[in-house]
RNA sequence: GGGGUUAUAGCUCAGCUGGUUAGAGCGCAGCACUGAUAAUGCUGAGGUCCCUGGUUCGACUCCAGGUAACCCCA
């Protein structure tokens, strides 16, 4: 019936043969038909970026989304499972570049935009293959070959007709935005890129005099330690709260902050105060006024007031280049100040700027630095070390420029929120997250001045003046409106171009204000544009609209938190609202950051990542998702190997040796689960009905975790349960399963039945979590009549009948008493195989009496004693003092509850074995029952005495000779079985024992005992003999036994 | 400056709707159990449950204020 099970799980290899049964038994395919036209459940997979090696963070998102889509499955729900790659991008350009060795955005444009995003599929191919392969080995289910790609042509038009949409609400428009920009990549750098390329370098600071124009000799005294930005000068800014000094230096009259004045040298002389607001509005005459480019400025130059000044560094007196820094900029949008913008894409100065035209702003320091000093305008100049930004990628120092760049205008925020508080936020607080970060957003930059991503559809017109722009709302509209190039793009019509650069690049239409020609604009969009359509684009929108309204929104989506809330989930709410004003799904789980073990965070450079394979093949894509589900997904999880062994040990070796034993002994009896004469559970023992209650309350859990997706407080029951049955229940029936002389074969069938019905259950519960291991035990334990595959099984659905509340109660208290037991074993020095008389239980409560009653052979066995006596007290034992019982006490009496147990506390001796007797008393005035006190046993002569809880319990540790002998007799058991072990012997091979002793005690114990001695250890012959040269000497107590056993 | 999260044993974390003796795992020491288990159990040491105030008979838990760390935004 069953096959001999290996006794270690080899949880690796074994997962490698439950893929190949997979392909082979085509088990998704057929649940997929299984499930077709069922109630649908509809999952929405957030995109994996398809640039690299899967790490262990994406495989805790993977295990939540796989477990939930098996779950719902099972649980009879058809489902599309589809998943997808997010495709475009920046980062795989830099991935591609840094493969071809370019460092510039010119050896794109050499190499040839077409070949260069050629190159970019092929990556994108290439990596969401790996990817695919890698979620194959993790043991995600999915439809891989009809997996989305963000870069197809459905995902890209239907973003074109999402802007669309916005530009028809008068949302698309263009503006200047300054950003830190790489002159030799030719890019911009966004702050996070920036934050990774600080480097500590050395430059020439400059002070330059500004001089006032009202107040002939006199200067503002502005300091910089780039001297390239001094043309493009507008303004200067003080703080109008620091006090600022007109000071004497050398042959000038300068203006600096009055902390600065040290910096000026010796012999500097304090003329006047004024606070920095008695500075503003002063006028000046910039360092560069007769450069033509700088013209527009000359008029502006003014004092503005800026409370981010400070006179740490420099002057105290700013300048303020609105095209060149990004502080800058936001104040000349503030103060409406004119802006000048010195350089290209590359570094290199526009014309206007004359000695300087043509130079790289990078190479004019001295230049700028010797025109000053001809005009008399320069101070001083100094070396200085500063951290400055690179470029992450190439180390070029970043300059700032002001571009132009394309926005959304998301004034309509509301209607995004109104969304927000539409779905279920897992955690709740993610909602508040969201809605603050819709709060203070800026408007949506969606553009990109690079070659692989969306072609932004918008159409500008090129002639001079023109403002005219239009925006595509997908291919048809273009092909429509095309005025030229339309052929170029589509190439071969069969196999035509994708919407991407260079080809899209070539199609013009008309303007329809000029009636010229309008031009796409050259820069791709922002990727989480890319992301956010998924929605609409992957579920058929514009194909097939019934199809997609029964999809979305969508039951589920689940990712990673942060981040997410201003790049997907942003990008997802605001691109639903916009196209249908719905919330693209109905519940948000998000879960934290994976952290190394010692919670640090994984860095490749610090050596301390785990790469997913690694992880797979060392601890088992099992132990991982187990891992990752028994997790709060808020915190973040510590990863690494130390826990996936202590996992692997405590869970999955637990678990495997309960199947182990069922199944060596099921082998041995012949016992088969479709033959075997049933049962009926209401006929079982106690023990039996127990563990078939908790099973059900398990199964409860786990239904009602699942829906309410945080599966991880199931996931600890379950390793609680997996606990229960190995330690207590197995361990406690293990006689019940070895029984050759077949003296009570209905229990035997009642034990068998019981551990199979739990772990057949227990392996369709946990199979949406460790997909693996459920498999190989359902493969082995299933009925012929039943499915191949456990992921084709339903899920278990609690049988509220079998649910028996009082006998779970029941266990726990036998349990309690059981562990309190050993304690006091353990304490009087007593082994547990040494048989002792009587535990005696006192408690007051009817339902604990109940509970050890009913479970009295259970405790006798566990504890080794021979007798278990329930009283209401311990009275006549013993001496108690009680505890009040706050939780009665206060629902009771309330604020006088104080008073009431100070009275228990004090009560008087007869009171409290009263009270322990189970008698209520009145004390101080109040009545006491025995529920109301915790009684306390403290001395009695021959005894233990201890408590579990309210229940006092004693353990009678005098051993009478008859005792005393069978303590030894099970000692001599004990070594004779480990002697069987040692030599290797199966469980139902027959021995021959041969023992000497000097002990008299010990012979007679041996004799007395001789028929259950023979009857543990399968001796067909136990006889005494003398001076044995072969055997073994062992120790009972301190007495040597020498034993010789033989094989027959 | 605004918003969010977290704060419990040496470390990593549980702890539902308030109940006076706050738990687990790891680690350390000792003991025990075992013919499924290189498994496991028990015992011991280790805690001002971040601080202050409030509500309450009673606060790790609820409320207010503060501190620190991290994250997001500015």
């Amino acid at each position: 019936m069953f096959q001999q099970v290996p006794p270690r799980p080899g949880l690796v290899a074994g997962e490698h043969e439950v893929l190949e049964f997979w392909e082979k038994s085509r088990a998704f395919d057929r649940l997929r038909e299984k499930n077709a036209g069922k109630p649908k459940w509809s999952f929405l997979d957030g995109p994996i970026t398809a640039n690299g090696f899967m790490g262990v963070h994406h495989a805790w998102g993977r295990t939540y989304k796989d477990a939930f889509q098996r779950f719902f499955a099972m649980a009879g729900h058809d489902l599309r499972w589809q998943q997808g790659f997010d495709c475009q991008g920046l980062w795989v350009e830099v991935q591609v570049e840094r493969d071809l060795g370019f460092t510039s955005k010119r050896d794109i444009e050499e190499y040839g935009i077409a070949e260069f995003v050629q190159r970019c599929k092929e990556r994108v191919w290439k990596y969401s293959a790996i990817q695919t392969e890698q979620s194959i080995r993790l043991g995600m289910w999915s439809d891989w070959p009809n997996s989305y790609f963000t870069m197809s042509d459905e995902n890209n038009y239907t973003i074109w007709s999402f802007l669309k949409r916005c530009h028809e609400r008068g949302l698309v428009y263009k503006d200047l935005d300054a950003m830190p920009w790489c002159p030799r990549c030719g890019t911009g750098i966004s702050e996070q890129e920036r934050k990774e390329g600080y480097k500590l370098i050395e430059d020439t600071a400059v002070y330059v005099r500004f001089p006032l124009r009202d107040h002939p000799g006199e200067s503002l005294l502005i300091w910089t330690t780039t001297p390239w930005t001094l043309p493009a000068n507008v303004a200067a800014a003080v703080n109008p709260d620091l006090t600022y000094a007109k000071v004497r230096a050398g042959d000038h009259i300068v203006w600096v902050s009055k902390g600065s004045v040290g910096k000026l040298g010796k012999g500097a002389e304090i003329l006047d105060e004024v606070p920095g607001s008695g500075l503003v509005g002063r006028r000046y005459d910039g360092p560069f006024d007769e450069l033509p480019a700088a013209s527009k400025a000359v008029e502006g130059h003014r004092v503005i007031a800026w409370d981010e000044v400070a006179d740490t560094e420099g002057t105290g007196i700013v300048h303020i280049a609105p095209g060149c820094g990004k502080e800058d900029f936001d104040l000349a949008k503030l103060e409406s100040l004119p802006i000048v913008m010195p350089i290209d894409e590359s570094g290199i100065y526009f014309d206007g700027f004359e000695f300087l035209t043509g130079r790289k702003a990078s190479e004019v320091a001295d230049a700028v630095i010797a025109s000053l000093n001809g005009k008399g305008l320069l101070f001083k100049t100094e070396r200085y070390k500063h951290d400055y930004p690179h470029c992450w990628r190439c180390g070029t120092p970043l300059l700032f420029r002001a571009v132009d760049e394309w926005y959304i205008d998301m004034s309509w925020r509301d209607e995004i929120k109104a969304n927000v508080r539409k779905v279920r936020w897992i955690p709740e607080y993610g909602e508040d997250l969201e809605l603050d970060w819709l709060t203070n957003m800026g408007d949506w930059m969606i553009s990109k001045k690079r070659y692989w991503g969306l072609a932004l559809p918008i159409y500008e017109c090129q002639d001079h003046g023109c403002s005219w722009f239009d925006v595509m709302g997908g291919r048809e509209e273009l092909k429509e409106r095309a005025v030229e190039g339309w052929q170029e793009f589509e190439g071969d019509p069969a196999n035509p171009h994708t919407p991407h650069r260079p080809w899209v690049d070539k199609v013009k239409i008309r303007c329809e204000k000029c009636g010229g020609t309008a031009s796409r604009i050259l820069d791709v969009g922002n990727p989480w544009l890319d992301a956010g359509i998924v929605p609409y684009s992957t579920v058929h929108y514009n194909a097939d609209r019934e199809y997609w309204s029964q999809w979305v929104p969508a039951d589920f989506v689940t990712e990673s938190f942060p981040g997410q809330f201003r790049n997907w989930f942003y990008a997802l709410l605001t691109m639903s609202t916009m196209m249908e004003d719905i919330p693209p799904f109905k519940t948000l789980l998000g879960y934290a950051l994976v952290r190394d073990e010692k919670g640090e965070e994984m860095h490749y450079s610090k050596g301390n990542s785990i790469e997913f394979d690694l992880a797979a093949d060392k601890m088992s894509a099992d132990v991982m998702r187990w891992i990752y589900s028994r997790h709060n997904p808020t915190q973040n999880l510590n990863f690494g190997f130390g826990i996936g062994e202590q996992i692997e040990r405590k869970v999955f070796g637990t678990l495997w040796n309960s199947y182990l034993f069922f199944v060596n002994y099921a082998i041995l009896d012949g016992f088969d689960p479709s033959s075997a004469p049933a049962v009926p559970v209401a006929e079982r023992p106690e023990i039996d009905r127990w563990i078939l209650s908790d099973l059900q309350l398990l199964v409860r859990s786990a239904n009602a975790q699942f829906r309410d997706f945080l599966i991880y407080p199931f996931m600890r029951k379950a390793e609680e349960f997996i606990d229960q049955l190995s330690n207590w229940y197995i361990r406690r029936n293990r006689q019940r399963f070895w029984d050759p002389a077949g003296t009570n074969v209905e229990d035997k069938a009642a034990a068998y039945h019981t551990l199979y019905e739990v772990l057949t259950a227990l392996t369709r519960l946990l199979a949406p979590v460790i997909p693996f291991v459920t498999e190989r035990i359902h493969g082995n334990l299933r009925l012929e009549s039943g499915p191949e595959s456990v992921h084709l099984c339903d899920y278990p659905v609690a049988e509220e009948a079998l649910i028996d509340e009082k006998l779970s109660y029941q266990m726990r208290v036998a349990q309690q008493v059981a562990s309190a037991a050993r304690a006091l074993r353990e304490q009087a020095g007593q082994r547990v195989r040494q048989p002792l008389a009587e535990l005696r239980v006192g408690t007051a409560s009817e339902e604990e009496r109940a509970a050890l009653e009913a479970l009295s052979s259970l405790i006798t066995d566990e504890l080794n004693v021979k007798k278990l006596t329930v009283q209401p007290s311990l009275g006549d034992l013993t001496s108690f003092t009680v505890k009040p019982n706050f939780r009665t006490l206060g629902a009771k009496y309330g604020k006088e509850v104080q008073k009431v147990a100070a009275a228990v506390r004090e009560a008087p001796a007869p009171a409290a074995q009263q009270l322990a007797a189970g008698a209520p008393v009145e004390l101080g005035g109040y009545e006491v029952t025995p529920e109301d006190v915790t009684v306390q046993t403290v001395t009695a002569e021959g005894w233990a005495v201890g408590s579990a809880g309210q229940i006092q319990i004693a353990l009678d540790t005098r051993l009478s000779d008859e005792l005393r002998k069978e303590g030894l007799a099970r000692d001599v058991v004990r070594h004779i079985q480990q002697l069987r072990k040692d030599s290797g012997l199966e469980i139902s091979d027959r021995i021959e024992v041969t023992y000497d002793t000097d002990s008299e005690a010990l012979t007679e114990a041996i004799e007395t005992w001789r028929g259950y001695l023979m009857g543990e250890v399968q001796a067909d012959r136990l006889h005494h003999g003398e001076q044995l040269d072969d055997g073994k000497v062992v120790h009972v107590g301190t007495t040597a036994l020498h034993i010789r056993i033989q094989s027959k």
